[in-house]
DNA sequence: ATGCCCCCGTCCCGGGGA
């Protein structure tokens, strides 16, 4: 089964690069994020007309998440779980306890094949310090309480999105300038770094411990034809599904199209 | 030091993105 993530910015505009993508035969299974679409408006019609099964949770403008699929979408969850009973105070993740559920579309979960997947558009949290940065770490931390009940499924689980987390350096054109975002503070990279020491794998890293690979590349300033990019997206595998790991890779090919997304797909094939 | 570019909404700007 092969299973991809894309960041698609806007799952209206990209509508033709998307589904050429699929019609390509890429992948089995497509994470998106960024949708920006309100269910009532998601072009479900076209996926399924093109014989892709499809879930969806979006809100308006902003945001926005979706899985298409060969196979059937199973026990769909459209964010993550909410406050309290979950989330105990004390639990090392953070003290959580007491705050408002998310009300943004960031979040869908499902099984597909027998692997719990989740398509995840993680907060960016720029300008940091600041709210926007506090709700990043509260979301991250909310993931990996969420995570932690997903390993302990001991089914294969994917969680793969746009994470908006720089791991290291080398995942970066420019890490000094690029220093002080929220994207590469060590408070975000200590909640990724978090998810990898309870048990996943960054499924790159796993077969690529030290390449440049990038997936995203701003629209400004010729990032693309420079070269000048960032690795944020990622797919995250438990390790019943490491096991299973058979190919890695980032497909740059739709970020050269014509009015494409800023973000590339990555993809990972896992034995069957 | 700032903006470059792109998308959305009911909209010819401002918010958000990364």
């Amino acid at each position: 089964m092969r299973i991809a993530s894309w960041n698609v910015n806007s799952v209206k505009a990209r509508l033709d690069i998307v589904m050429g993508w699929l019609e390509g035969d890429a992948c089995d299974v497509l994470l998106i994020q960024e949708t920006k679409s309100q269910d009532e408006n998601f072009p479900e019609d076209i996926f399924t007309a093109a014989g892709w099964n499809v879930a969806f949770h979006g809100q308006k403008s902003y945001n926005g998440v979706a899985i298409a699929s060969r196979l059937p979408i199973e026990d769909v969850m459209t964010r993550l779980p909410e406050y309290p009973a979950e989330y105990p105070a004390g639990h090392p993740a953070g003290d959580i306890s007491g705050k408002e559920p998310d009300e943004q579309a960031r979040y869908l979960e499902a099984t597909i094949g027998g692997v719990r997947v989740a398509t995840i558009y993680l907060p960016n949290g720029n300008p940091a310090p600041g709210p926007k940065f506090d709700y990043k770490l509260d979301w991250m931390r909310r993931l990996e309480i969420r995570a932690v009940a997903l390993l302990e499924t001991e089914m294969p689980v994917i969680l793969g999105g746009d994470f908006n987390v720089i791991p290291d350096d080398i995942d970066c054109y420019d890490p000094a300038g690029w220093a002080g975002d929220a994207l590469t503070r060590p408070e975000s990279r200590a909640a990724f770094r978090r998810l990898l020491n309870i048990g996943y794998s960054d499924a790159l890293r796993a077969l690529y411990p030290t390449g440049v690979h990038y997936s995203y590349w701003d629209y400004q300033a010729g990032a693309w034809q420079r070269d000048n990019g960032v690795r944020i997206d990622h797919l995250l595998l438990s390790p019943e599904a490491l096991d299973r790991l058979e190919d890695v890779s980032i497909d740059r090919g739709p970020r050269g199209l014509e009015k494409p997304s800023d973000h590339t797909p990555i993809l990972c094939q896992l034995r069957a």
